[in-house]
DNA sequence: GGATGTTTATTAGTGTACAAACGAATATGC
DNA sequence: GCATATTCGTTTGTACACTAATAAACATCC
């Protein structure tokens, strides 16, 4: 059988992501991006953390999260301070205007995830979910 | 039932997509990107076509396209003509390096398929593939 | 307490990815 | 046949995403 580009998983996936960060910015009204929104809503559950092991906890390096937590800091959603117990830690945590829009963050993701997974039935959703996490 | 990060298809994708990329990398030894790679395999299925049809079929925008063909232009893998009917369009098809490489591209993409896919059983290969297409 | 190694943050460089704006060439409508 | 619309390619600007190199601060071992 041929080798075909639209069987390969790499290539669905690239084509999945696009639909996925079209239908986010459809939704998106604050002017974020779905990296700046992962990295925000981690700050939320966290409290507050060093940059570093905030990149870390949404999956982005070192060049990529310090450009988040620039964007993010620009934006006024985010306040950063020194760590007095180790010099080198730059401590991020929610400014308020970023703890006020919380909730909304939340509302607005459920319905992006929504609208992504709308082509499946509830059913599949739970199996479709399920097997991507063990992609991962 | 309190929102999490972690059960966003975003978010998820985002790190499936991760994943696929490091087994790409450590596999890849023409030194091509997966964007290079489809795009590359997309050119051997159609013979030629223009930059701009190569683009859609690739489902890459006009100035993602135009760095990917540069870049395989540069690397040697494909070469460039004018359309004699249509003074608008560049032609791209493979150079004769890059047809000689095509066989083991297949192949090479095959095993990255297969280690992505690893931790699925063939069942449910199938069923999450037909899931994950249905997204796009 | 001093050499060694690790962690944290920054910077530079390369490669997607998309929006917007532009000019040139082609197609369509009347 | 001519105005209008569409297509094709390029460029600019912004935002991930990763590698590699660097420097400062901290930790550990002896």
């Amino acid at each position: 059988m041929a080798y075909r580009l639209d069987e390969q998983i790499g290539y669905i996936l690239r084509l999945a992501n696009q639909r996925h960060a079209s239908v986010f910015n459809k939704h998106s009204d604050l002017g974020l991006t779905p990296t700046q929104f992962a990295a925000l809503v981690r700050i939320g559950e966290m409290g507050s953390c060093s940059q570093n092991l905030l990149g870390r906890r949404t999956a982005m390096d070192v060049a990529t999260i310090k450009g988040v937590v620039t964007r993010l800091k620009a934006k006024g959603f985010i306040q950063l301070s020194a760590d007095p117990g180790d010099k080198r830690r730059t401590v991020v945590s929610l400014s308020a205007q970023g703890q006020s829009v919380m909730d909304q963050l939340h509302d607005f993701g459920a319905r992006v995830t929504e609208e992504t997974l709308a082509p499946l039935s509830p059913d599949e959703r739970k199996v479709f979910l399920d097997m991507l996490k063990r992609l991962t």
